[in-house]
DNA sequence: CGAATGACAGATATTGAAATCTGTCAGCTG
DNA sequence: CAGCTGACAGATTTCAATATCTGTCATTCG
């Protein structure tokens, strides 16, 4: 058999499943290369600093969370139909509940990986920064169509600035720190009753 | 001189000031002992474990700001005078605000206080639970007021739930994790943004 | 006789030496 | 000769011995 190529892609998905076993704390570069089949002078050939690989699996990993946010923020139906006319307080809705749902999940069935991330966080890293940037664009754009449907209205109607506060104002349903909370008894509850209070802040009446 | 004898509150205004000086991480019951001219030992007569003295200097250091903040919660101008009839909406504003600014202080005066309160949360101490409980007790009055003077609005009435509601959704402006970023150009405007949301989530129009 | 002491056992933290890991690079190999 | 290797230096982590701390309690002190 043709030992396939190394390439930076086959790399990130060994990388994520060492993770994944070992977790970021006690994963290391030469656990990459041996399950790789390499020597780790080679994984560094592809990433110039073990941060840089933990940097790009993360990245990987919140894209694909982002993608699947893309669908909502576009105007898709939840459910996997094709793009609808649904309101922008449905979509600013459903987003939402999909972005705590999302985190929920990825810190429940991927410890490992979640736990990644929060080095990330605690690390300042600018693949962070451009996650959160990506999310609030994306509400910023349902946002947007809630104002020109005549939906929304906002004292200063700048729709990223809106989406930031709808951000901040849910972090305890997004931010990682707040992992442990969200599988006690109540988070629905507390989750309903912010959206609530939120949508309504926003609705023309 | 008669020396002066050795009481639980004369413990704890000391082991404020070790705790002040060494912070959570190196302060010891030693150390307390010490600054008191006394033998640990004593300082156990006072408080069963480290842990219950750490709790008790904790618990007074946060009473002292939820007593600053009733002042506002009930009615009284946050300027100092004499209980007014404010708006609820006045009130809640302020009231939050002063939520705000209170933690912050906390954080920026007193690191190792703070550091210490943060130790306190990490052990999912009791005491930390009851200020969180006061504090949404005391959003509850001025919500509550608010539904009485017909300001204010909900789908679900209950004062109670409509103030954790409140207090969640600015999370990021008290709660202690998010401490390294309220020193960061933009809070005061991200702060601005989620309440102005907030109170027009709640206001009847 | 009630309050305080300090010696003590077990738990926790500190320290420094040894082991491992990261990142580089001269040389090897297909 | 492009890509990979593995020996190496410096950084970091681990580990075990040592020191310090917590919490108790028999004894002392006023």
């Amino acid at each position: 058999m043709a030992t396939e190529p190394l390439t930076a892609e086959r790399i990130l998905e060994v990388t994520e499943d060492v993770l994944r076993k070992y977790g970021p704390a006690k994963a290391t570069v030469v656990d990459v290369a041996r399950a790789l089949g390499v020597s780790h002078g080679s994984v560094y050939r592809h990433f110039r600093t073990k941060a840089a690989l933990r940097e790009a699996v993360t990245k990987r990993w919140l894209d694909r969370t982002a993608k699947q946010l893309r669908f909502i923020s576009e105007g898709a139906d939840p459910q996997g139909g094709s793009p609808t006319d649904r309101s922008a307080e449905a979509n600013l809705s459903d987003w939402l509940k999909a972005l705590f749902e999302a985190k929920r999940h990825k810190a429940g069935d991927d410890p490992e990986l979640f736990a990644t991330y929060e080095v990330l966080l605690s690390e300042h890293s600018q693949v962070v920064e451009e996650h959160i940037k990506e999310l609030i664009g994306q509400l910023a754009v349902i946002v947007d169509d809630g104002f020109r449907r005549g939906e929304f209205t906002s004292v200063r109607p700048d729709p990223t600035e809106v989406a930031r506060a709808l951000f901040d104002a849910t972090a305890k349903f997004h931010d990682p720190q707040y992992a442990p909370y969200w599988s006690l008894p109540g988070v629905e509850a507390d989750f309903a009753a912010v959206l609530s209070l939120l949508l309504r802040g926003l609705r023309v009446r």
